[in-house]
DNA sequence: TAAAAAATTTAGACGAGTCTAAAAAATTAT
DNA sequence: ATAATTTTTTAGACTCGTCTAAATTTTTTA
């Protein structure tokens, strides 16, 4: 049983080791957690001593199969949550993440699973992430940033990078890029990176350099 | 705002006071919160401080006019969660409790006012217990116990009084008495209270005076 | 109404989670 | 390869919510 701090901390290191693929510093966890070095030094000290994560002083942590899965169910419950706002609340996408982030922690396995079945087990979030099935396993396609397709291409959207900030969603639902949206890129400026996309056969607009590598789309 | 606990113990302050009708003593809310009589001491002095009890030393506590307000907001959100378990999710009026425990502490003003108009503004919970409004209101019409109704009357049932056990919801289930249920009163046995009642005119079953206390009927 | 009993508060301690300031180790730059 | 810089850890302190044990106040009983 983990505290609400415990699992917020474990899916920060789950986020930042990409999966569990690479070791995550005290810093980079601090600062995604927004706390200081010395509370992270702390808390993956019990992390450790739950097994939860393997940590070697002065050089990082790294996620254990064991915590490889319970930050899967947070994930999990956070991405059925996030769905369920949208789907059945008409929460827009810019607003569930904060609440998600609560909601997450509740626990009950049978709220869970009856949510997956109200939601029609949902593979993935109204970001177009994926929703890791009851026994934590992912299924997503190839997925490649807007930016890395060449030119003349029509693509569709799969998902979308989203952060803290709900200000980068907020600016594609006002171009009208949204998850299954079909955009086909027109131009690209050598200079500084950005192009040119025409949305659904109907608007065209330019996105930055920036913006196309978080908008993520089939290849 | 008020953390968690204070959420917790301001509830069942208002609960002890009946709507904030009576004062409530140190040990009696000991009792209800499960904790030690000097962890209440320490939390009313809080609850004080922030103007939602006013506390006199040995004589117990009241609950001000702010503290209703909060109490009933939180009383507000336990109930919605509770009537979104059993119509939306399926759950049986025994298991949403606990559940409710937790998402009765979600802060988001939005997500309850979208989740009241999913549930089509319900006016009480699965129990039957009145669901405050926004404005935290709440209109109940008259109940009265079961067991104080004369024999041969025909009544409804509006809610139960369920306190922390499931298992006298289980039994009425399984007697088949259940909110809006019909009954008629057959028999009064004067020698321990106990009654025999027929339920939507098809099943004659006894319930003690004690189960009888806590099914809440029409006049 | 004085003694006994019960209820309540105070005092002091503890774990969780956080912080700042100082010490230690690792990294980098010269 | 040594010095300067950056990163990380340790030490000590603080808040919140809890507890036990002791002191105090109220209530009951005789
Ligand atoms: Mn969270
Ligand atoms: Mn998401
Ligand atoms: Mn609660
Ligand atoms: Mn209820």
């Amino acid at each position: 049983m983990l505290s609400l701090t415990e699992e917020n901390y474990l899916k920060a290191i789950y986020h930042l080791s990409d999966g569990g693929t690479k070791s995550v510093l005290t810093n980079e966890v601090a600062d995604a957690m927004s706390t200081k070095p010395a509370s992270v030094t702390d808390m993956v000290k019990k992390l450790s001593a739950k097994k939860l994560i393997t940590y070697e002083k002065y050089y990082g942590v790294t996620i254990t199969k064991q915590g490889k899965t319970d930050a899967l169910t947070i994930i999990r419950k956070h991405r059925l949550w996030e769905t369920f706002l949208v789907q059945k609340l008409n929460f827009h996408w810019d607003q569930v993440h904060e609440v998600a982030e609560q909601l997450e922690h509740i626990q009950s396995p049978l709220l869970i699973e009856k949510l997956d079945e109200l939601l029609n087990f949902p593979i993935a979030d109204p970001h177009g992430h994926p929703i890791p099935d009851k026994n934590g396993k992912i299924h997503t396609g190839q997925q490649v940033p807007l930016g890395d397709i060449a030119a003349k291409k029509t693509v569709t959207v799969l998902a979308v990078n989203v952060k803290e900030s709900s200000s980068f969603l907020q600016y594609l639902s006002k171009i009208g890029v949204y998850i299954g949206a079909k955009l086909s890129i027109l131009d690209k400026a050598e200079f500084d990176g950005s192009i040119e996309i025409m949305i659904d056969g109907k608007k065209k607009v330019f996105v930055s350099k920036e913006a196309s590598q978080n908008i993520l789309v089939t290849p």
